[in-house]
DNA sequence: GTGCCTCATGGCAGATTCTGCCACGAAGGC
DNA sequence: GCCTTCGTGGCAGAATCTGCCATGAGGCAC
């Protein structure tokens, strides 16, 4: 439940305190959104409950709906960190799909509370239209990710992009399906949905080979 | 420019002076937003440009940004109206090709105001995090729309779901390489784009049906 | 044509979100 | 121990969005 913070370095007594707070904040919020809905929730509820002042929150938090993306930023960095720490020769499909399968056991453990943060999105119109999985930038520090592992740089070819696109669709739609109570086998399942990206690799007229082209 | 709407019926003249005035307003706010960029666009400054008073503003529109997802929601609906229109033997791939294949028309034919319009979410932050293409309402819907086409009722399967996620992300990523201008030969690279998802297709241990699976 | 109903509009007040600015005090560096 | 750095809180204010109500134009029945 907690939410470590990525690769950021907790340095002095300064820094571990905010960092405590902020998550203590996050997960103050949630509880609540989790409790009464997302609407029914104001900024000032959560800064009382968490015992910060409403301006302190909103340094930590760009917005109020900033405090739902916190486990899709997190599930984020868990990717790219698996990325950075990828054997150099392995093929960028392998290393999604690897990254995949990490990210998807950790839903699997966190499950409950996953899927009542879920329910809470659906619940509110406003984040609905909002929070549908990875946002481009985040996609785009997955693909500059590759290219590093490859020691390559430059804009992307649109088949590195869409290769990363339809790996986060997948898995959003793994993730959705799962926590909607859709799936009895969940990591089978994610394999399963997996393969069928990998499906687009290895296809005559592709070229079939990692994705990298212009 | 103008932004026909969908297949709504417009009846009487109280309906058609209403209509005038939300398209009115949204082509004065998208003006607006492309001179000024969005940030530094108030809803009072659109009202005062478009003639109308901001309580009425948003009765025409949910949010301020609900604006910006204007051209999205009309470009669901054609595709919505093409899937209604498709054959009824056709396999769900080649009317999602085929529908794509139409809206990408209708890309290039709006380039440059598209273009203008994406330079814009570009330049926001706040519009950059919550328009990423299609939002998953409409993806349900246009699920629904194949569904309703073979007689199909109930809950889609995951690979039904899987197929469509594909064909609006290929789609994104299309229509934002296409307006960055990388791309020479549009139409020609939507359809190796859908290429890829149609490979997805006639694998084996994917039972090469028409994804309706279970 | 007259009268009544429907409903889009606009004005107003208020809740809420978010930001700029400043002062205070604790943590960190010397 | 002193000075700097910086996280925090309070305050004011801009901006978004909503509920409520009055007005007037369009629509409908007779």
């Amino acid at each position: 439940m907690a939410e470590p913070e990525g690769s950021d370095q907790i340095t002095g007594l300064r820094d571990l305190k905010r960092e405590r707070n902020r998550v203590l904040t996050a997960e103050t919020a949630w509880r609540l959104f989790i409790e009464r809905g997302y609407d029914n929730v104001t900024v000032a509820d959560i800064c009382a409950a968490a015992e910060i002042a409403p301006r302190t929150f909103h340094r930590y938090f760009a917005s109020k709906d900033d405090v739902v993306g916190e486990p899709v930023r997190y599930m984020t960095s868990l990717m790219a960190e698996h990325i950075a720490g990828a054997p150099a020769g392995m093929p960028d499909q392998a290393v999604l799909r690897s990254a995949m399968h990490k990210l998807g056991v950790f839903v699997v453990e966190h499950r409950d509370w996953l899927g009542a943060l879920r329910t809470v999105i659906q619940n509110s119109v406003h984040l609905r239209e909002s929070h549908q999985g990875v946002p481009p930038e985040r996609e785009q520090e997955i693909i500059a990710m590759l290219a590093a592992r490859r020691g390559e740089s430059g804009e992307p070819g649109w088949r590195q992009r869409l290769l990363v696109a339809y790996a986060v669709t997948a898995f959003r739609i793994w993730h959705d399906e799962y926590l909607r109570g859709k799936v009895s086998d969940p990591l089978k399942q994610l394999d399963e949905m997996f393969a069928t990206i990998e499906a687009t690799e290895s296809r005559p007229g592709l070229e079939g080979h990692s994705l990298g082209g212009k």
